[in-house]
DNA sequence: TAGATTGTTAATCGATTAACAATC
DNA sequence: TAGATTGTTAATCGATTAACAATC
């Protein structure tokens, strides 16, 4: 059983959409799904979930399906939603603000620690319960806590060297919400980025298409 | 010449990062550069990148490589920088009102027409310039604007009514921040989403690996 | 011209899909 | 038991990489 050998990423990047739409059909009350009624109902073949599954052990009763509830627990588990990982958050702009106030955390199996900024009209203060700390005392913080991941909404002007400090601290994973393309050669250290502007660009892609090329055909039948 | 025929969204999704890498090296003032040199700096091989701009024409001069400023104009064409775009947003909650003061929607080719929220603190205000209506006058305004995309920043639960009202009044995509996957029949309106949590997900399974598994390598050699 | 680098076709690799025996 | 559906291997498909003639 050589499983977990070598999992792409394009399993990696379905795992956490499995893990939403489990949720959702828990919150519906769904007690057994079958991979053909889940992957009807997430685009997917069901030979794709089977497979992919298949990478990570055996979730499933042969003739029955799976159980909504212990699905959505495994994958939890495999997403590494119960280590107790813990976050801080650099950079208290409009988005880091919105971040802190908005953004569950603790449904990701997150825990937010703190936040750090420079400017005086925050450092001191708490956004939604979460201390602002300075900037400067990021160090200092990270020597006395376990912090796994720095979520960065610096200024782009910012952006590698804050990354560089955390990783020098010791995070193993940077959480990008800048413009900027980090450049972080420790291999161990992930940084995972989210580029608003590549989404909208994509985006730009697909509706400029389609308009003046292909003819608009009316909604398909299923 | 059968170019075009079926981009892979794979090479849709590099599109924006070429556009973004381009630049940055025309911002460095960089004037040509070759596949190699840029593949190297994206993390891809020259191979792929001249594979990619195979498929919409020929941008390069043999022996000489790509011009970094007309190059990057071209694949700003080809994702529709110059379109004129336009775009509203619905919900100005924090991540709405954050996305609007601080992203820069005419990089990207897009203007920013309007937003709209419920809540009276709001309505009748401005935020960065850009004018707050009542959604239930959502209607309206795309009746007498022509919109390109919706960008849905409402709570969870307004989610899907919001997406529809915007495919019923004809907008071409949808922008969507919230955590609910949208159902959207109509194949030729395009969603677009940008889940936090399934990329903070993915995130914590990748850090959850490596420091119980493989063993700790140091940096790599180049 | 010689060297460099593209455009483009062919080969390889990896991911998705199909098939089916195992079994609940 | 019969029907359904999984786990898992094999076949197919598509994307990436390699190769090289064309040419600046």
């Amino acid at each position: 059983m050589k499983r977990n050998a070598k999992v792409s990423t394009a399993v990696i990047r379905r795992l956490p959409r499995y893990y939403r739409h489990l949720s959702e059909l828990q919150r519906a009350g769904v007690v057994r799904i079958s991979s053909s009624a889940l992957g009807k109902s997430m685009g997917l073949t069901a030979s794709q979930i089977r497979q992919d599954l298949f990478c990570f052990g055996e979730f499933g009763q042969q003739g029955y399906g799976y159980k909504v509830d212990s699905l959505k627990e495994e994958i939890g588990e495999i997403l590494g939603i119960h280590r107790g990982h813990t976050i801080v958050v650099l950079g208290t702009g409009n988005l880091g603000r919105a971040i802190i106030q908005n953004f569950k955390f603790s449904s990701n199996g997150f825990q937010l620690l703190a936040a750090f900024d420079v400017s005086s009209q925050v450092v001191g203060t708490r956004i939604a319960g979460v201390p602002v700390y300075h900037a400067r005392e990021l160090e200092q913080f990270l020597a006395g806590h376990r912090v796994d991941v720095g979520l960065l909404t610096v200024p782009i002007s910012a952006a590698q060297e804050m990354a560089n400090r955390l990783v020098s601290a010791g995070v193993r994973g940077i959480w990008n919400f800048t413009n900027r393309e980090l450049s972080v050669p420790q291999q161990d250290v992930v940084v995972e980025s989210v580029h608003f502007s590549d989404s909208l660009l994509a985006l730009s892609y697909m509706i400029s298409q389609g308009g003046d090329g292909q003819p608009d055909t009316q909604e398909e039948s299923e």
